[in-house]
DNA sequence: GATTTGGCTTGATCTTTATCAACTTATGCC
DNA sequence: GGCATAAGTTGATAAAGATCAAGCCAAATC
């Protein structure tokens, strides 16, 4: 404690407050699963924090990569561009996400990433994790599971937009929100949106306007509640059965 | 040589065989970028072949992880199982290709993957490659580049199933297949698609009967000769730009 | 070699979602 | 606090692709 005081200085309590082993995303985030020392090793890893603002981008495509981020708090997209300027939501990322794996592959990010409300996000330089993760093997398992759940989420985002229609990605859409802000610890049945209807859209392959028309039909059937971005589901179940239609399993 | 002689039995020629210090597709497969002696630890740990017959399953969805598999020889597909039944195809895997990374997060396989012809494939146990990976850097690196490009790849899937009109997804599928095979040394103009329209129409989003359609279309314009499987590109600069509309980059 | 079956093509029609347009409601800014 | 601008809703119409249907072709089977 007085060994660790004497080196404080006022912005190194800012640097603090970063570490891991006293976030409360801890078993959220990449951290999770390790022991004391091991969090401890974590904290010299993540050294930085920093902060975004609305509208603000994390990364942008091209740049080259850097560090994986954390979010700690806040709300971002993720964004593909097309080569004639048609932009694709690849994701809405939230607290205890990690971001910029996509561009791992390649030393450069391959998307946009952009804060839909100010946000807080811990630098987690690569070299250092990897290196890390030789000494720490339930770090280097924790990464690569989260790394594989990306590329699990993808399939399914792949089978809502391959394979589902509007009503269905919508639905589909609400529920996955819904148990993410429930896995953080918040409400499952009433949320903010923080993206605009055409940001919806382009991460459903829709247009507004048909999402702005599936929620007033949601609403109409008494399964929702919107105003603009505040939305509360009223029949959870009645949604669960939009995405997986007869219950008809074989 | 001679000491290598000695230990040689008639099953360990087969084995031999397997090893990816003699494998061609090392360039392209887990162990590029190591030295002799990180693929002699290499050849360890992958001592498994696997024949898979097409229409066999290489894994099936519920099934617990057990290995990562390289696919030496043949053509797969993985694909995503929706509760009332469809099937969202969600990758076609050649030469080289690693599968099975959807499935570190869980411990369960959350797709299919069925040969679409008779295949080989090497048994890469995920424990034996992460306690490996901890002692060679270049191969924990390597790893994680291939799960990033995995994420990547299903970025561009996202981008090309929620922004791509018919005959751009059909183009972009055309020249990603090209470019595939090119990588791995067959014709880039001149291929055989080993997969059926519908699976075809299943993995971009789309159903048999566009899928044919706009084959057809393409015929019509000169841009490719398909008969059946047999695929010929004709104008690969035509296809370039309908997946690149007008060139307008901004 | 005939038969069967699955895969493919093509046409006609229907459905869903996009597009265009007008208008309303928020949000942010001076 | 009002004004400007962005976001959202709703309606009318159009277009892309799905669906239904018929027939064809090719490879596998007997």
């Amino acid at each position: 404690m007085t060994k660790m005081a004497t080196r404080l200085r006022i912005v190194e309590v800012e640097r603090l407050k970063t570490a891991c082993s006293t976030c409360s995303l801890q078993e959220l985030c990449l951290p999770a699963g390790l022991n004391e020392s091991e969090l401890a090793a974590m904290d010299k890893l993540v050294d930085l924090r920093r902060q975004i603002k609305r509208g603000d981008h994390l990364y942008r495509v091209g740049t080259s990569l850097q560090s994986l981020y954390a979010i700690r708090s806040g709300f971002m997209k993720s964004s593909v561009l097309h080569d004639d300027g048609r932009e694709q939501v690849a994701g809405f990322h939230m607290m205890g996400d990690l971001m910029g794996m996509d561009a791992i592959g390649t030393s450069q990010h391959l998307c946009d990433a952009v804060a839909l409300e100010d946000s807080e996000v811990c630098d987690i330089p690569l070299k250092d994790l990897e290196a890390l993760s030789r000494t720490i093997p339930s770090l280097q398992q924790h990464f690569h599971r989260i790394m594989s759940r990306e590329i699990a989420r993808d399939y399914g985002v792949m089978l809502l937009l391959g394979s589902m229609r509007a009503e269905e990605r919508l639905a589909a859409f609400l529920l996955n929100l819904s148990q993410r802000f429930a896995a953080r610890g918040y409400s499952s049945l009433e949320f903010h949106l923080r993206m605009t209807r055409e940001e919806i859209g382009s991460y459903l392959g829709l247009k507004l306007e048909t999402v702005s028309r599936t929620l007033s039909g949601f609403q109409a059937q008494g399964l929702i509640a919107v105003q603009n971005k505040h939305l509360r589901i009223l029949n959870i179940d009645a949604l669960r059965a939009l995405v997986s239609p007869h219950g008809c399993r074989d």
